[in-house]
DNA sequence: AACGCGTATATTGTCGACATTTTAAGCCAT
DNA sequence: ATGGCTTAAAATGTCGACAATATACGCGTT
């Protein structure tokens, strides 16, 4: 299982996470068009290590390809923020159900735990938290599902764009407190067992969590 | 925009596309190796095409390749299955939810349209609605969800993974006109501009399907 | 006879070059 | 000057060959 691709073996799963993450940081600017050719200079291998790579971003929603033409990374529009949550509040809206049904005791405890830590670092330093800690709340309760096709459309898919509109849009926000919160809503009602609860309140969660961006920094998002 | 890609461009693309028919329909049997030399042989292409191709099928969840050792076409199980229609309830409930909102009118009446010709289907001859007539319904409303996201993840991504298990363990049933009725349900939600009940319906039309198809064949799957 | 080691074979990963399509430039005609 | 056609340049698509890795076989040892 490699969800992440922490250990990359081959040429191409190095070149593939690099390249994500120049995209995700947006050192690789929205928009901007992927030159095999240059790339493949610059990073000095060949194309055919620079094509798998690409068409593997394309699968993930990262860039998008045209025959004979060539592939640039997506562009960041407010419409495709907005569907992302929309993705983003069913699939995960599911994954805490499941994870109300299937989540074993000991990755409960985990949970907890990881809970207790961001309650330390929501007190100092509030930036922490949305950094990291939004993200480890979801990828727990997302790997708590147990559902295979779940797991890899929402980190090997999705997860990458979300983190994308984040960094590059920098959203933080006043929500650190509030949202702290709500995970330990959504953590009690895994512990409960109570599914539709659980698929609720995240539900509830990334909604709030979407218009309070789209309230805060839609504007600097570039016309469609 | 290229949901199905009915015009294949590039090699790569018509080679994709019957592999991933032939995977569909089980000429390829589950579980097979996919060997590309013998692939790009017996297509009478090169390699690169093949590898490309495959590496498409990864990305809709219908080949599974591990670095170093190969692809295999991926192995059809009972959990699988019920995880595949648990995502399908999310995304299609929220699918049903948009559309609700973001259908227009013309794309409405295309539906009721649609719904009349199934009805005169289902009097006549029954096998012919759960083939292509119940494929016709979600494929409708998932593009009136008018969510890009959405759209590719359902159509490109697990349309076909569901196809598969369909055809391949000839899931027809008595729910038949039972569907019928859900789907009429679900259309006039959606025509009165009911999100959340849309949304409920849908997911209730697909866990009854889930369940109907558990009770039925679900023997016939191969060990895990 | 069973186990482990080393070699041989087959398969995937990577590379550079050719073919085809798109894009850009230049020229001619109006 | 502008518009369209022809041609040159650059990019993607496709190919065959080499390199690296994994699998299979055979041999020797216990």
């Amino acid at each position: 299982m490699s969800p992440l691709l922490n250990t990359p073996v081959t040429i191409t799963d190095k070149i593939f996470v690099e390249l994500r993450q120049q995209i995700v940081n947006g050192e690789i600017v929205a928009g901007a068009k992927l030159s095999e050719v240059e790339l493949a200079q610059k990073n000095t291998v060949s194309r055919a290590v620079i094509r798998e790579a690409i068409n593997r971003l394309t699968a993930c929603h990262l860039v998008e390809r045209k025959a004979n033409i060539g592939a640039r990374v997506v562009t960041l529009t407010a419409v495709g923020l907005q569907e992302l949550y929309q993705v983003r509040e069913a699939l995960e809206g599911m994954a805490a159900r499941l994870a109300a049904h299937h989540m074993q005791d000991d990755e409960l405890a985990e949970l907890r735990t990881l809970l207790d830590n961001h309650q330390q670092q929501v007190q100092k330093d509030e930036n922490y938290y949305q950094a990291a800690g939004d993200d480890d709340f979801h990828y727990h309760i997302i790997l708590g599902s147990h559902n295979q096709h779940l797991i890899t459309m929402l980190l090997d898919g999705i997860y990458h764009l979300s983190r994308m509109y984040r960094v590059q849009f920098g959203m933080s926000g006043p929500r650190v407190k509030q949202a702290f919160d709500e995970h330990k809503q959504i953590v009690q009602a895994i512990i409960n067992r109570d599914p539709e609860l659980a698929e609720l309140l995240m539900r509830r969660h990334i909604v709030g969590t979407k218009n309070s961006v789209n309230s805060e920094r839609l504007d600097n998002i570039p016309k469609t």
